[in-house]
DNA sequence: CGAACAATGAACTATTAA
DNA sequence: TTAATAGTTCATTGTTCG
């Protein structure tokens, strides 16, 4: 990766941009992920100095799709990274024992990383180099209390810590697989302990069956400990759900724990189609997710957490009757970590700030006040500041997404780098006459195209000739564009959306985008009656699709005022989610007999 | 000038999980 | 304990447009 300017009197302009390319044209090529190497190749091949950019991006798609599809070294490769192994390591594992056998290269890391361990331990004191690269390798530092074991149980146990589980988890499962099994089997063990867990944690009726001072009741690990307070007696008879401790839903790309089927079934009631896609935030208060899901159908949520598709985390539950088998990734992938989305912020990042990922977007910002204190707080120091000092800064970093622009300098992200992060394309929410705040708003009130992407992605062999969507809570037009980025013609969309100002976001991206299907705008899901409903069934030949998440405002931790939970003045919409889905799919049925 | 709108900054707060 | 969290309200200042 190479960096070249970051500063607008910077001149230093990489070579093929004087080739007739506009600077624009290769700008948007860059933010799409592309690197530099492979745009000077495809405008190369393209015509030189006479390509149009159009030939240029389809070039770099093929590309894209040639490396997924033919270099089986490079994926695994990226397998490996994904599970947290470093990149020299596995180019070095890939060297001596090839791309074939997996097991070998597991085995091969696994040597180095208990090599790089010890390593470390020797010189603990001499961890303050200047080599920048440390900064995105994956730090192990908090294991020092736990040294000088080098046996095969350890090195499993290390692997799988580096894998994100828990280190209680991880002993558990290699205490159940016995000394001898290798790491593919704990992991397999592991998983199917989270789908029993999840099917347990669905079905368990501690209220019912057992009374609740039987102790032998066996708790699961994440179910939290009981409290003296009363719970919210109105959700006291409720089945609750609990969040899984990792949120990779039914599967993430690049990690294990994929899983091939629900551990709970869909219902038949609720087989599609049309199929139906609801989303709303993760950390709703207790019992929320439990009366959502049993007002859908009983489908169990699917959590997961978008820092597994992008560089900011957005812990978010779905519920959905789609096909979850041979799910795919968007392309181009986002970046994977803050350094690499924001390329520029890189050079300012100190050593001692140890972020890869963002917290969650959110709809406000942090003042330019607070910025510049921490900036003057920061000046007084020639190196690094005193630790308690890192400690406070780090604490606003975190509770503001603050980036680094400058020596000292933090600032909140600014909406185009939301857009990024969030998958949109650039400028998605700008122009249209939308004020600033208003674009935070809407952004920070927006889905993670990759995440949803990714489970929609299903839906592209199902429906080569288009399909016909309707789209609740549209906002800012995250499923629209997920579903435009995976090349799924929208034949028809219904839109209903509150917001002038996201309509018209909606309806500039279905200009811009050349959509040649049916764009139809409403505005208020509480008027959407079950006659209009019925009427632009019997018009379009009924939907293929019901997407949407309804309003959070009221669920949300963020809320001091008003998080009074599902009933609340905007997230009791969610009610007409369910209203309109059950019209269609009634009217659906009909339509079939 | 003055109304309307946009931006700013601070003070709010509690549930949930690890 | 620490950490995270699609937020709301309100006073104030800035900006635009007749």
């Amino acid at each position: 990766m190479t960096e070249t300017s970051y500063g607008p009197a910077e001149t230093t302009s990489p070579n093929f941009i004087q080739k007739g390319i506009s600077d624009e044209a290769v700008a948007s090529f860059i933010e799409m992920g592309f690197s530099s190497e492979m745009i000077a190749r495809a405008i190369e091949e393209t015509g030189g100095a006479n390509s149009e950019p159009r030939m240029i991006l389809e070039t770099l798609f093929n590309y894209s799709a040639s490396t997924e599809a033919s270099s089986s070294k490079s994926k695994v490769i990226d397998h490996f990274i994904g599970m947290g192994f470093p990149e020299e390591n596995v180019i070095k594992a890939i060297q001596e024992y090839g791309d074939e056998n997996i097991d070998d290269i597991m085995n091969a890391l696994l040597t180095y990383a208990e090599v790089d361990r010890l390593g470390e331990t020797k010189d603990v004191n001499i961890n303050t180099t200047d080599d920048d690269d440390n900064l995105y390798s994956l730090s192990s530092d908090d294991d020092e209390d736990e040294l000088n074991n080098s046996s095969q149980e350890d090195s499993i146990l290390q692997a799988l810590i580096k894998m994100d589980y828990s280190r209680e988890e991880a002993a558990i499962a290699i205490e159940r697989c016995g000394e001898d099994a290798s790491v593919e089997e704990v992991v397999d063990f592991i998983c199917a302990a989270q789908m029993a867990r999840q099917f347990d944690e669905f079905f368990a009726e501690p209220d019912k069956k057992e009374p609740m001072n039987n102790s032998k009741k066996r708790r699961t690990y994440n179910e939290p400990p009981r409290r003296e307070r009363k719970p919210n007696t109105a959700m006291a008879n409720d089945q609750l759900i609990y969040l899984p401790k990792e949120m990779i839903g039914f599967g993430v790309p690049n990690r294990p724990g994929l899983m091939m089927n629900r551990a709970v079934p869909v219902p038949d009631i609720a087989c599609g189609p049309p199929f139906f896609y609801y989303e709303n935030v993760a950390m709703a208060p207790k019992g929320v997710w439990a009366t959502i899901s049993s007002h859908l159908y009983d489908i169990l949520p699917e959590f997961v957490d978008s820092k597994h598709f992008c560089a900011a985390a957005r812990k978010r539950g779905y519920i959905h009757n789609l096909p979850i088998q041979n799910r795919f990734q968007i392309q181009p992938q986002p970046h994977n970590t803050i350094q690499e989305a924001l390329p520029l912020t890189k050079r300012w990042w100190p050593s001692w700030d140890e972020r890869t990922k963002l917290n969650c977007l959110l709809t406000c910002i942090a003042s330019a006040k607070l910025t510049n204190r921490i900036r003057e707080a920061l000046e007084k120091y020639d190196g690094e500041p005193p630790l308690q000092v890192q400690k406070q800064v780090m604490y606003q970093c975190k509770k503001w997404n603050l980036v680094w622009v400058g020596k000292n300098k933090l600032a909140p992200l600014e909406p185009d780098e939301m857009e990024k992060l969030l998958g949109f394309p650039r400028d998605h929410t700008r122009g249209g006459g939308i004020s600033r705040t208003d674009r935070y708003k809407s952004l920070g009130n927006s889905f993670q195209v990759d995440t949803v992407a990714y489970h929609l992605s299903v839906l592209k062999p199902l429906f080569p000739n288009g399909i016909k969507v309707l789209s609740l809570f549209t906002g800012i037009g995250g499923g629209e564009v997920a579903l435009h980025r995976l090349q799924i013609r929208m034949n028809v969309v219904v839109s209903v959306e509150i917001s002038e100002a996201n309509r018209n976001i909606l309806r500039s991206f279905w200009e811009q985008t050349n959509q040649k299907g049916i764009l139809r705008e409403f505005k208020d899901v509480e008027k959407l009656d079950d006659n209009t409903i019925e009427q632009l069934m019997d018009e379009y030949g009924g939907f293929d699709l019901v997407i949407g998440g309804s309003p959070c405002n009221n669920l949300a931790g963020g809320n001091r005022h008003s998080r009074v939970g599902l009933e609340g003045e905007h997230s009791s919409l969610f009610f007409d989610y369910c209203r309109i889905l059950e019209t269609v799919r009634h009217k659906a049925r009909q339509m079939r007999k």
